[in-house]
DNA sequence: CATGAATGAGAGTTCATTCAT
DNA sequence: GATGAATGAACTCTCATTCAT
């Protein structure tokens, strides 16, 4: 029998992560059957079960390309942030518009999933905190910038700072779920670069 | 058992309703059966049926009572709270400490999951909906308040500051599911009084 | 405790008795739930089990007074019916139009779910058996009297024409439900004639 | 197991209807469970479900093989039968004797549960009068032949005869389950011919 | 006597997973 | 390597019946 080349294996796995993170995302974890991804993804049972180990291991795979994405997104963003301020704002445009027609799209959807999951998924919370805490390191260094720069006060505790730019990208998003987004941003945006960048605005 | 007071029907449905909160928060509304409800509530399958239609029923009945009580609590510390930092801090303490050992508790532990289901149930949505609008409502006037009270800049819109205030409570929430809560508290709550109310500072 | 009359209960009884096959009639004996008849009887569940000792003791007593009803009423037919066509036709027209807004229509319709019960229920088909005897012995009676007049010709066993006679009637009765009533009755009704009484077609 | 080929799936298929049947003649429809199919059949749960969507879905194809295997069988026997007297009686010998030890046994005793599903179930009687209209539509042309062969009266409607002879069919199939058919056969079977074809008589 | 809340076995159905081919 | 038929435990929900009040 003819080996496969490893590029070859890690395409499928790509692609049932695909159909599956799609899938997910349209119907929650548990309303989706493995029968769906099956069909979905275009392959037979017995070959997603090659590549993942069970629905948990495919999830628990989907989650981590999800917070992966998401920090490495939000990673180039901050390249480009001057502000903690702006550092808010690019985030949310990236969850709300930037996303669109993105195959990373999907999986933003889960969000609310994964926080769900966290609560009850010991190795799911962990992978959370690891990604959350890369986030919060990452803002923290970016406040500290602005201080070092003057733009923001030198009283505020970089990490308290941090975990509030972080709570306020959050925040939104839950917020534009159940409120629906219509035109709220601007006004969110607006009063996020007032507040953390008070001279400016 | 013949026909039976009034008090005693609701007190029973109140029973379901606690025991099922427990069981959900625990371990999940999907991953919980109605067996395990069954049994935690210590009745049989037909009684939980005759208070609840469906298990759908039973979820939307104690999201209900969840956004009721989410609602009415943090209207009780809107009474005591003169600034929008004051409220924002008290809401922290309400979810994180003031809800210990009371028969709200379990409710909270579910709000993840309610933001799950909202993505999928319309019904939930716009309950949720409503729950949210009414609180940014409290937040707006607080406000408004402050700033009649010259404690707030004017510039700012209230119903801005009322998303970001509600943003804050809720991104709070999140880290501390992923991060364990210590003492991150106090310098979240610390910051977040800076930011808003910077003259006291 | 006052005792109640024997006529008052005997009432109650034909109030749950009637109650139920409509209910029966409507929806089938076993996709009616005996809440159902409780529910259209407007007692309580505690008094239909008063009365009835289960659900098949209220589908049996349902079954002998549709038996009774049925004889009665061909009874009745009988005596006006001169000839084995007349007292089909007859028939014929009781089960199709004769019913109609009368206490013992609902009964009617049971009439496939009593043939289907009696397959597989020694009781009802006893039941049934003495009815049927007696009607076949009615039916014989009016065949000897047509042939002792010389309307019917003197070879053909009573018997068999007596049995033909109920298989005309419930054949027509059978196609009915399928086919609907359409007209069909009056070209029924004239072959049955031309056939039974060939010498007055 | 993989792949199968397509006889092995019509198998079965064929195998579980055939189990079924048999459940279903003996205790009914509604008195035999899922459970009780699957364990008949010798196959799981889920593979039952795998071939028929739902007990409705079952319950369904059995009447479909039901009313096609009557139709069919009684096609047979009008190649044969030269006078609506002589169609009638093979009707009956087929149904009394001719299907004992045959694979369509079982379905035959289905007939007064089918009759009675059909006042509630339109798809079953819709299926119903299909079969019915095609065997009227026969016998009517039997009669057309023997009335232009002289052995049938040329007054009589073919359409009002053919439903006769069905009724006929039908009527001493329900009083052979209510009363037994000892012998009763012979003295029916002769009735029917002098009544039908009085010349031959 | 009447009530109706409570029961719990069992109904139909689903679905993550396996393994013979 | 891939397939998909087969599994069977577990699910949500129903309903005939009982009996404390």
């Amino acid at each position: 029998m003819p080996k496969v080349s490893d590029t070859h294996l890690a395409g499928r796995r790509d692609q049932i992560l695909s159909t599956a993170a799609t899938c997910f995302a349209a119907q929650g974890f548990h309303a989706t059957s493995m029968a769906d991804v099956v069909r979905a993804s275009g392959l037979s049972a017995g070959s997603v079960y090659r590549y993942f180990a069970s629905k948990d291991d495919l999830i628990g795979a989907i989650i981590d390309r999800y917070l992966e994405g998401l920090v490495g997104r939000f990673a180039q963003a901050h390249a480009t942030s001057s502000s903690p301020a702006d550092t808010v704002i690019d985030a949310l445009r990236l969850l709300t518009q930037g996303l669109q027609d993105t195959p990373f799209q999907p999986f933003t959807q889960l969000m609310p999933q994964f926080w769900s999951e966290a609560r009850r998924n010991e190795t799911i919370r962990q992978r959370g905190e690891i990604a959350f805490r890369l986030l919060l390191g990452q803002f923290a260094d970016i406040v500290k910038r602005a201080q070092a720069q003057g733009t923001v006060q030198t009283n505020l505790e970089p990490s308290g700072v941090a975990q509030i730019m972080l709570a306020l990208v959050q925040g939104f998003f839950l917020q534009s779920i159940l409120l629906g987004q219509d035109a709220a941003l601007e006004v969110y945006a607006d009063t996020v670069r007032r507040l953390l960048s008070p001279s400016s605005g």
